[in-house]
Order: C-alpha cells, then structure tokens, then sequence
DNA sequence: GCCGTTTTCGGCCCGACTGTTTTCAGTCG
C-alpha cells in the first residue's frame, strides 16, 4: 500500500517518542521530530517526488539515513526501526506522552515500575494511589494524571481562526483595561494566521515589572476561565469555558520585539533565528538579542531581526519554508494586504441561498472599497442552494443591468457559480454562459472520484471556452471534509496553459486554496482570486482570512486577480475566453 | 541524525512554572 506523507511523518513522530522514553540521544530524537514536520508539510507526495527521482538529501534536515528510511517507508509501507522498537517497547505508550504533565521521564518511570502501557491502566494505576508511591512523583501529580485523563477523554480540539478570533478580540479588550499596562498583543499561530489554532497566546507588556502580578491576577479572573492551569509571576496559562487554552506572557515594554518574537512562533521558525545567532555569537531570548550579556535589541522585532542581519519578516512566513534565507538576500515578497483589494468575484443573493439583495450587496460591495463585485449564483443542479436554470439567470443579467445602469462606483458583474458534474461539463448551456462576464465553475458533488478521474473532471471543465475561475479548487471544509483526491500541480499547470484562474475561498470553514498551493500557483504563474463567497453584506468581513491565507501563501498584490482594476480584469478574463 | 565561510567531528535554542524536593528534575511552550 503506498503511504503519503502523513502518514510518513506519524512514524517519524512515533520514532521520536519511544526513543525518547529509551532515553535516546535528544538530537537524534529532534532529527525525527524535525523531518516528520518537514515531510508533513510538503506541498507534494513524497511517493510522487521519489518516482520522479528527486534526491530527498535536498531537503532540509534530511541526510542519508532519513532518505533511505522514507524510501524504505514508501515501498515496503514499514520502517524496521519502528518494528525493532516495537518488540522493546508497547506501541500504545506514546498515547500517555499526549497527556500534559507526562513526559519521556515519567512514562518511561510508570511503565518500569508499574507495567503501565494504556490509558486504561494509567487511570487504574491513579485510582488505586500506585503512583503517588513512585519516587519522584506525589500526591500532586497522580490527581492531575486523573484530571488528565478526563480531558483527554473530550479531546482538546484546534480552533478555527474565525471562531478563535472571537475569543481572542474579547479577552485583548478586557485585559488592554488592566491599569499600567503598555499594551496586549495575540501573538503565536493566530497572529500567523494559520488557518486552525491550538491555543491562543497573549504578550502583554507593562512599564514596571510590578505591574505585571496583577495582570496575571486579572487574567486568572477573566470571567470565561473555568480552569487555571498554571500562574507565576510573569506567565500563567488557562482553559476557557469553550475549551479554548490561553497562554498569557507578561514582559517589560523594552522587550516587546524580543518576547513578540518568541511568542509567536513558529517553533520551528524561532531555532532557526536562534541559530543563526549563536553563529554570529548572540544570544536571542524573550528579553532581548544579548552579545557577551549585552542587551544590542529587543524593543522591536525589526530590530530582532536586524541584529541577526535579517530583513523583517511578517508572522505569516514564520513557518521555516524558506523565509530565513531569502530575508538575508533581502528578496521577501511584498505580502498582499486587505486595501489591495478592488473587488470580490463571489457572492450570492437571496435568488439562491443569500440573504440579501443584489442592492444590498452593491451597497455592502461599496462600503467595503470595491470597485466590482461579481454575482455568482449556484446553477440549476445544486437544488439545495435553489440554484439557477438558464431562465432565472438571464432574468438575473437583467436585472443587473438595470442596477448598473444607476449604481455609482461600484460595477456588478454578471456570472455564476456553475456546478462541474461529473463527467466534466458544466452545468448550463454555452448560450448563456457566453453572455456573462465570467463564469465560476465548481465541484459540488462526486467528491470521491478517484485522483485521475478527479483531475480530468476538473480540466476537462476547464477547457470550456467560457470557464474562468476554479472556485474553493479542494473543496474540504475544516474539520469536516477532506479535500477530494486531485493532483493540484497539473490542474495550476492547466490554468497557466489556458490563462485562467483558481480561487482562495475566504470562507472560514474553507480558506481553499490551501497556503501551500497558494504559492505553488505564484510559482507557476497563475493568479489567484481571494473571493469571500459572502451569503450575506456581513461575509465580506472574512476577507481578511482571505488575506491571511494569501500571505502565508507568499502571495503579493500583483499574484492575486482581483487587485485589478475592472478594465484590466476583463482584458484578463477575455483571454480566456 | 544532521550539518559545515568557525567545524567532516563536535556541536545542536532558551527560560518559566510545578511539584517534589531541600537544590532541582521534568515538562512545556
């Protein structure tokens, strides 16, 4: 069975785990931690790569050993050092090292004297008072295993960024109110704008170090805290009613750069830094850039970076993909921003499943600085969303006209959101589509055809004469459909070849393209349309997710379509026709 | 196990909080 790169990097994660309950050599251990991240983040199979014999030594943190260990993943679909550690090790154990507090050190104590290998037997161990007696353990730390495992039982879930962002703004607003602070920053994977967070992490800074007890104090308080989890002087984490962790950091104004810095990751992003400064003889921390104890930055991240002889790089790149060494080329892309926007090339009315009028929108449209907005309701197959039939959308052209004819500033475009079906036509006759000014097309249904079967449906759709834009191309829904099985490079290649586009869908539940196939698109040439599929005046707000998405795409105002304004985009859009 | 205009051998990011201990190991981010 051919395994994918997922399923690569949980052996390399649980490699790491049971070496480091064996006590293994801790760098040993980071080298698999660190090739499972790297291979679990590729835009493409690694299977797919070997075929076409690429050299995976080229990868970073992958030398020889770990290249033959994935090939021998890929083709025999085991690794025989996993097998050999299984027959000295339960394999079930690294389910205790997810357990907070349970380490390598206190799994490995547990499972030699107590024969501890599951949860289940955790959990009687706990009950039963055996821990508590293990030197080194306690009271303590027996009821905050049983604690322990009751959550793990109701699975502490990522958030969506839309929905953290909720619970983020609220708590930045209540604690900017604490008397003496400087200011409140959400730093970590919200402030990278990743498209799902695990927690939220907070930097608060202060003018006295006396300040920052009672920030702590207020944090703990917060009236959505239903656990504390842990509060000192200067940090203290906590578990929200909704499940959410919080992480609060409390510096002095001088170190805002330095703890910023540090706080908002990514992990991987931040050794990188850190390296790069002990080879120049630095010292990077929370507090500051340090030479020989001397403090030469902090105040800013600029200055971070600065020192270690960077260019400042915005969070969204903060990921280790390459974003340190062309900073020191000074070559970091200019990131597409929100004011970059002219318009917005999705959108539904209450003709279909919106909520508002094509009035309404235009307004909506205007108010939010565009100079066009595309009407893109779903075609006559998606009967769920009432989509329309031929008759329904030429009364729709009309009625736009008519709007157009007394809107001022704004433009909106007649289109639609026709359905690909399965065998790859669309799904409305070439006689109306013509007499739009651009069609979106997308999958709706048949999301389990197969890779190739998949891909052809979806080029043979673009080679429709009047086809222009692939809407929401993977078509998952966050943690609740997978995308369908397509090979995203030939179909970005299509669209090169045909001079037509895909979308990056700024729905919450969607944000589709992926980041990666974002800049796998700017790679190739293609550009991208960040649309927010708005079903109501108040959905134009998730562009900035859009716009979060894009950025961690690497994509810059000249990769995205709709930066254009309304003359050039149809001058675009009439090549591909 | 990886990696190299300091190195092919000897390095590999850094500090806060907890709990069990009487000075620190383990865990976490």
């Amino acid at each position: 069975m051919p395994k994918h790169n997922a399923d690569i990097a949980v052996i390399f994660e649980e490699i790491a785990d049971l070496l480091e309950i064996q006590n293994a050599n801790p760098f040993r251990i980071r080298a698999y931690r660190n090739a499972a991240r790297v291979i679990g983040e590729l835009p493409n199979e690694v299977s797919h790569l070997l075929e076409k014999g690429m050299d995976l030594t080229q990868l970073p943190g992958i030398g020889d050993d770990l290249a033959g260990k994935i090939k021998e993943i890929v083709t025999a679909g085991h690794c025989n050092l996993l097998d050999r550690l299984h027959t000295e090790l339960p394999s079930a154990i690294t389910e205790l090292l997810k357990l907070p507090g349970l380490g390598p050190k206190r799994v490995k104590a547990l499972y030699h004297d107590l024969d501890v290998q599951t949860l289940e037997q955790l959990h009687r161990a706990a009950r039963d008072g055996r821990i508590r007696a293990l030197p080194g353990f306690g009271e303590k730390i027996e009821n905050n295993i049983l604690q322990a495992i009751e959550v793990h039982a109701n699975q502490a879930q990522r958030f969506k960024l839309a929905i953290a962002a909720q619970y983020a703004e609220a708590l930045e607003k209540y604690l900017t109110a604490t008397p003496g602070i400087v200011r409140v920053t959400v730093a970590g994977s919200y402030r990278r704008m990743r498209e799902t967070v695990g927690d939220l992490d907070i930097l608060v800074t202060t003018a006295t170090t006396a300040t920052a007890r009672e920030v702590v104090r207020r944090f703990t308080r917060y009236d959505e805290v239903i656990e504390i989890l842990s509060a000192g002087a200067t940090r203290a984490s906590v578990m929200l009613k909704c499940g959410l962790q919080v992480d609060l950091r409390v510096v002095r104004e001088e170190s805002y750069g330095a703890a910023l810095h540090y706080f908002t990751g990514s992990k991987a992003h931040n050794i990188a830094i850190r390296v790069l400064a002990q080879k120049k003889g630095l010292k990077i921390n929370e507090y500051g850039v340090f030479r020989e104890g001397v403090r030469i930055a902090g105040e800013s991240e600029a200055a971070v970076y600065a020192a270690v002889g960077l260019a400042y790089i915005p969070p969204e790149l903060r990921e280790n993909h390459g974003e340190i060494e062309i900073a020191k080329s000074g070559k970091l892309p200019q990131l597409i921003e929100r004011s970059d926007l002219r318009g917005d090339l999705h959108a539904h009315t209450k003709a279909t499943d919106g909520h508002n009028t094509l009035r309404e929108m235009a307004q909506a449209g205007l108010a939010q600085g565009f100079e066009y907005l595309a009407i893109t309701e779903h075609s006559r197959r998606l009967t769920v969303a009432h989509g329309l039939d031929t008759q329904q959308l030429l009364k729709q052209c009309d009625e736009i006209d008519q709007l157009n004819a007394e809107l001022q500033g704004i433009t909106l475009l007649k289109s639609i959101e026709v359905d690909i079906l399965e065998d790859g036509s669309l799904d409305l006759p070439d006689s109306v589509l013509a007499r739009l000014d651009l069609v979106v097309a997308a999958v709706h249904s048949s999301f389990n055809l197969s890779r190739t079967r998949q891909t052809e449906r979806i080029i043979h759709a673009m080679q429709h004469p009047h086809f222009t834009l692939l809407a929401h191309p993977t078509g998952r829904l966050l943690q609740r459909r997978a995308p369908y099985d397509v090979d995203m490079l030939r179909i970005i290649r299509e669209a090169r070849q045909r001079g037509c586009f895909l979308e990056l869908n700024a729905h919450p539940e969607r944000l589709d393209l992926l980041d990666t196939q974002c800049r796998m698109a700017k790679e190739e040439g293609v550009l991208i349309s960040i649309n927010s599929d708005a079903h109501s005046i108040y959905d134009f707000a998730n562009l900035r997710f859009g716009i979060g998405q894009a950025r961690r795409g690497w994509l810059e105002k000249c990769d995205v379509l709709n930066t254009r304004t309304v003359q050039e985009l149809r001058l675009l859009i009439d090549r591909t026709m």
